[in-house]
DNA sequence: CATGAATGAGAGTTCATTCAT
DNA sequence: TATGAATGAACTCTCATTCAT
């Protein structure tokens, strides 16, 4: 009644051994999820696309995913857990210490994590997706509002209070607004997906002239 | 089940004003869509429903646009340009006057004209859709480039040229990156979308922190 | 992005005016259903194929019907009303004469009833598929047994226990199990679609036989 | 989330008896297909819910039989012919004793057995199955109507023919219509299936209903 | 101008069947 | 023998688009 067949199994000429089979092969079809969600967006990447570049059947997306959403969330909170992790090392970086890194250095290091980790790497496509798909999907929102933003902007928000105490800063605009230290990050991957090709960002040096400017004035006093 | 409905046409008795009527459809069918495309995204939304939205026929949308992008796109385009004109006549109004308005005054008046005009209206979504559509709309991002980003951002770039030349601004920051003053918009935009339910976000306190730590330093010394 | 296009209406040479367009194209698609579902069973029928037997639209069917669950519930439906009906009018019949039908006849009637409106027509199909299908749609066996098993029993029954108070019946099988006069019915539906072509089975003289043994015994005395 | 699961086979670490293990395998499948096939039909069963009730792999299914109708088929096979053999034998002791044993009598006893082995026990749902599937399966059908229909039929007819011939039976209605002994049966199985939870229904006081209609006139005259 | 029934390509999802291990 | 990951044809359902009225 219903035909079927594998039959032609692609296997590249090298394929080293065969071991690895199961294990990674759902690491190949998030590696592929990732591109066609980034170059669509949810709604108009096509699983049959993701199964092409993966170089697996269509089916056997279902074989490791629940659907096309558990895929694109499983995508998104999967990748963005190494950057978390960092973050806190980043973050807790600064207390082990004898003596204290002061918040300006510690605002450099998470710049330049940002910058390394994440707009240097495939895991900014994460992140613009997280923002872009974000309103579409409440769960998503919300895990993302409670693992990762209120969690990074509270940490950082104690540790700019305690800047405040001790004389670091003499505003107390990163205490409200923590927020401002991760805004031009966020203006960087909007444009980097958008006015790249019309006008380069040297993101590096914008996140160093935003931390600058917030913490400038302070030292100089 | 579904049986097709009689013409049950919304329309008083009188239908005052055939007149008009017949013009603004076009409106009523961009502010329907923009509804929709808000809430589902582009590739999600479905044209059926900015019909019953709008209270037109289906078919209708097409006597006015060519197809659903084209749609998209001009409800992009048509939204942008009073936006686009106010900051002109803001920035515009810094140099007419005798005396020079200084610039930190310029942005704060751009600040609320962003918080009053923009993130206080539906505007806000028009801007959501350009920042999360655009990627997929290369003709819609290079517009908004050229007409909107590039035009805006050279604008000000000039008067902190001006602003820097003339002692107002110590750094040169806001020379290199004028991005810097709309980044914490950018970012209420997303997080209004996103996070405004877990934990509300004053954007005119964020904006104004923003620019006081760009500006402040500078003044005081 | 996405073609479409009707353009090659199938209009039969003949056809009339176009005015019974919309109104019986639900009957079309129902009356395509029965054909599918009798012959190919719910599940395994194919909603394809029901479009090109009604000769319309794969798409057009969900204009109708919510969905094939819908399609075929409301098939079945749809169909058996006008059999409850008939068979209300029978019962019914013997009541409302002066003189009060036998029992005896009434059954005769109702044999007749079922041989000419349901297994001389495609009524018995509907039949069919509410036996073979039922046990897997309990919503359906429940309308079923509500609204035409236990009524047509019951009015049975009771028209059987006033045949017995009256002499007219002896036993009171017919009271106890009223399910005996439609028993060979069901045979007879079961048979036809399996067996028919190996041996023909004339079930009104199968109804006749069933009836006269039921009644026989009690005329004679 | 749906990793492949690693080697549980349930098997005590003993292992006791691992030479039938192998051989009732077969019989395993078969148990879980009828428990399948039984609650969801043919079209709509899974070979790897199949599976999973005999607790063996998918593939191990495919050792066993050709394909999915083939397991199908030979368990509607191998299941009846049980059955067939108890009603010959029924049948034929009616013949082999000295004194012939009444019509009458045997209808009761292939009543019991039908109630006892078939009614009361899983086989219902064999025969509810080949009802319910059989036109979608002539083979099975044929199969079937020969094996056990008219085999069964034929049977009891020609005992009928005897008992008009020697006076038990006044009425040839049973020899025209054998069907009419085991009409009430197909009833039962169908309303089991279906309305039982809304009103139960005692199918040998039913068949013996039946049985006594289709005798009690002549055995009083 | 306006309508909305009809279209059909296309997308997500399922599952019988195969085969390397 | 037995396994179960992988396959891909097939199926249901959606929706942008068209056009007769």
């Amino acid at each position: 009644m219903q035909k079927a067949g594998p039959r032609n199994r692609k296997r590249g000429a090298g394929d080293p051994a065969g071991k690895e089979k199961a294990a990674d092969k759902r690491a190949l079809i998030l590696a592929a999820a990732l591109d066609e969600f980034s170059q669509k967006g949810f709604a108009a990447a096509r699983l049959d696309d993701v199964a092409k570049r993966a170089d697996v059947a269509k089916g056997t997306i279902y074989l490791y995913f629940k659907d096309k959403e558990a895929l694109f969330q499983e995508l998104l909170r999967a990748e963005i857990s190494p950057v978390i992790a960092m973050l806190e090392a980043v973050l807790a970086g600064g207390n082990t210490a004898a003596r204290q890194v002061p918040l300006r250095e510690l605002a450099f290091r998470v710049a330049d994590l940002f910058v390394d980790q994440v707009i240097g790497t495939r895991r900014k496509d994460i992140v613009r997706l997280i923002l872009t798909e974000g309103p579409r999907f409440p769960k998503l929102a919300e895990f993302y509002y409670r693992e990762v933003i209120s969690r990074g902007l509270n940490a950082f928000r104690s540790r700019a209070r305690r800047a405040v105490d001790e004389g670091e800063l003499k505003s107390d605009a990163l205490v409200r607004f923590p927020h401002l230290i991760v805004a031009p990050a966020m203006i960087a991957i909007m444009w980097k997906s958008m006015f790249e090709k019309f006008e380069p960002l040297d993101v590096r040096a914008l996140m160093r002239a935003q931390i600058e400017s917030l913490f400038d004035k302070e030292e100089r006093s």
